[in-house]
DNA sequence: ACCATGTGCAATCCTAGGGTTGCACATGGT
DNA sequence: ACCATGTGCAACCCTAGGATTGCACATGGT
């Protein structure tokens, strides 16, 4: 389950896969040809982005006759997001107890 | 104010970097010798990774005597993830603007 | 003063992956 | 049947960045 949050990290770490996530949501559905018209890339690059952000999970993708239409999977966008949330609240819970022990600690110092 | 959203997502794509992380939450404290220890790279590897974390704000470091002792810091991946959580809203949003409007032009069809 | 330990910096190596080109195949319109 | 449009695949180029090595500098202990 792990590794699904890091596929959707290491998806979201490319500016070009941010800006087409970005064209997805503003259109609902486009294919990748006509995606690519809308970035400083070629279709094939636009491709691969696009499998990359599917096998996160990020989008899907359907056919509709000759063309393939892509759209956002908001659902495991904000699954990662709750992943991460429960990360940092374990670092937090983490830090509190250091700082529990510091201070007795320090109260030893002082016996 | 993105941009740091994206600093985190590059930060936190690369699996050493998140290694990194984990042993900090575990450890509360480390210097970067020490982490290179429990990693199968070398003392300038794990620094070069510390800049990079430090820089997206997820660790910061203090220095001690001759060493220098890293930490997490549980707020800036909290906001990090509340960043993501909203764009998922947002396109749950648009997809059901889009899921409304297609339902119309269906009305439309059938007129 | 000397040595062990830790950090900082620079040059270098090497591969993952982002991007391109070229071409074959499929589908829809006329 | 023909052509325009769209996808799929494979080979290739090129740079970013992950990792290493080597050495100089700083700090603490004895």
């Amino acid at each position: 389950m792990r590794s699904l949050l890091d596929a959707v990290l290491v998806a979201l770490a490319e500016p070009t896969r941010r800006q087409l996530l970005d064209l997805l949501a503003d259109r609902g559905e486009a294919s990748a040809s006509t995606l690519s018209q809308a970035l400083p890339v070629t279709r094939q690059a636009v491709v691969k982005h696009l499998a990359v952000l599917d096998a996160a999970g990020l989008v899907s993708g359907r056919r509709v006759g000759r063309e393939v239409l892509y759209r956002t999977r908001p659902e495991r966008l904000a699954q990662a997001a709750h992943g991460l949330s429960e990360l940092a609240t374990a670092w937090e819970a983490r830090l509190a107890a250091i700082k529990a022990l510091a201070e007795s600690a320090e109260r030893d110092d002082r016996a």
